[in-house]
DNA sequence: GACTTCGATGACAGCGCTTGCAGGCTAGAA
DNA sequence: TTCTAGCCTGCAAGCGCTGTCATCGAAGTC
């Protein structure tokens, strides 16, 4: 800054004022220091402005792992929004249960971020304590917190309408698969499962545990023994709705390998609209991944500024029913 | 740290030599030192310790965009790499021309990062420049760049391979499918033709130009159209191999949507092993993708310490082919 | 016993930036 | 002309740490 200073015959004072935009600099000053600046190329020491302003320009994300449609999805929302914000996007993916205990026991995010957002992660109560005396604001993506700044979609209504159009095109043996890795079940699966049964209960269908379906994460033949389950039924479902699209695609291919046909047999219904429902013809509830990140740097944005009612504000943004071939009226004579 | 030294009775200066595991400070002086931080909860605040000593303690990353399969694959093994070596992650998702500008244009990254990691980012003359002068270790991953760190695989020899396996099964038409997006071919695109080519020239066939196709991103019927010239070839081909995973997922739907069996009719390659590869039955080359974020990690820090020949080292990972049920010899009477 | 050596600690000068305050300058008012 | 009021701009004091150098005693050496 020093160089710009010298460069632009000012004080290093008034090259701060300029670059930080304070109105308190005459025209052509600023427009000196301003040429200065970009000959020089000159880019801010984050270190040294935060020591003095206690902003660090930087917004930290926590989420359980970095691989999968919907948080990369909403981090490419962030970015842009960041970028135009000024603001740095520091990552913590946190994906096994050591990693996850080092990552609240050193909160390495402390002092290094103005703000954390959680997306997608559900934490225990002791972790949420961990993260309230961290000192910075919280916000949540993709879960609803109590009291707290929060951006999601209604997963509960979403699930509650896809279970209606299969009812509306005529099934009445539905069955929802789930899916959990080491750490537990996700967030949504609650919320899905409770929309599923709603629209069932509303139908004034009776709930049946049997179609009600967990498979274990990526590895292993779970969809395959859980397709044999459900086909070899007494009664088996003419529709399967999955917890996500990932769930979904393994299921295609389950049902593909074991030849029973979607729609003709069965009708396939996902959740998420991940890129490649479009290709695998998949009928999905699209939730807004990227607008998701966008808006939760909105919100994060007010939090930091604290504007009016920021810190408890909730977002919540729409899902849409997308149908596409994988859905059809049952086969007759069900 | 001041509150800390006062009630451990001692100076900043052994406070900081404590903390810091510096050996120089006596046992019962480290004891109450430690004792006293842990009570009054104290946590360095990193600003100002970059300032005076230059490190940031963070590794910022830049990629065209955070959601393609192997952008986030690759940062899913940077993130346990770093937490381990106690580094934070920094990322700058450039996508669009505009960003691009603005990125080269400011350098976010300057002096806010210990090392900047370009991965799949295919840089223009000028942009090399603008990042050599910064000041900054550069390492390059999923790409070569002479005479700097880089981590990447061979794709042309991968491509070869892919081509080869092809020509074993008896294919003689094999046609290539690469793609672009609005900042022009991937990085990659060129290699693995070559290597493409390659296979076919040492088999001694002729390079039939129709057989190499472009097919724009994601949106539009692209694909659709790409299929439909191909199959109207005067001598269709009997094998596709395409440059990446996704471009095969669509040309798969493409493919069944035509009512052309696969591989009865044609066989399908890919490049990437997507995990939805193993999903769709799709025979590919795989490329380590986590391993490539892993080690690009390993050789950061090294170029960070500044360790022997860190500074131009190139580490090359192997990729391996995995037939899977989309390849098979090309149906009789071709 | 006088001198050297060395381990342990404190004092202090920054690192690059922000910000309160003082001061110089210009212009309009008296 | 003199005075007052604004505008701009520079000065200088830190922000919380690190690292150099000086200091001080205790232990070792002859």
């Amino acid at each position: 800054m020093a160089d710009v200073a010298h460069r632009a015959g000012v004080s290093v004072s008034t090259v701060s004022r300029t670059l930080r935009g304070l109105s308190t600099v005459s025209d052509t000053t600023r427009a000196r220091v301003e040429t200065a600046a970009r000959e020089l190329s000159f880019a801010i020491t984050r270190s040294a402005s935060s020591l003095v302003t206690g902003r660090t320009g930087r917004v930290a994300v926590l989420m359980p792992n970095l691989a999968s449609w919907f948080l990369s999805s909403a981090l490419s929302g962030m970015a842009p929004a960041l970028r135009e914000a000024g603001l740095d996007l520091l990552v913590y993916s946190v994906s096994d249960v050591h990693e996850r205990a080092d990552f609240f026991d050193r909160l390495p995010a402390r002092r290094n971020a103005d703000a954390l957002l959680v997306v997608s992660f559900a934490l225990t109560p002791a972790e949420r304590a961990r993260l309230d005396d961290l000192g910075m604001p919280l916000v949540f993506v993709s879960q609803h917190a109590p009291g707290r700044p929060s951006v999601y979609v209604d997963d509960e209504d979403a699930a509650l309408r896809g279970t209606r159009h299969l009812l509306n095109l005529g099934h009445r043996r539905i069955a929802f698969l789930q899916t959990f890795d080491e750490t537990g079940f996700a967030w949504s699966s609650k919320n899905r499962l409770a929309g599923h049964l709603r629209a069932l209960a509303d139908a004034g269908l009776e709930h049946d545990p049997s179609l009600v379906m967990s498979v274990p994460g990526w590895k292993g033949s779970g969809m395959a023994t859980a397709v044999g389950r459900l086909m070899s039924l007494q009664a088996p479902p003419t529709a399967l709705f999955t917890e996500t699209d990932d769930l979904a695609f393994r299921l295609l291919a389950a049902l593909r390998a074991a030849n029973v046909s979607v729609p003709g047999q069965v009708s396939v219904m996902g959740f998420d609209d991940h890129v490649m429902a479009g290709v695998m013809g998949l009928t999905t509830l699209a939730q807004p991944a990227v607008e998701l990140g966008r808006t939760a740097i909105a919100l994060t944005r007010a939090v930091i500024d604290d504007s009016d009612g920021a810190h408890a504000r909730h977002i919540v943004l729409p899902t849409e029913l997308v149908p596409r071939g994988s859905t059809a009226p049952p086969p007759t004579g069900n």
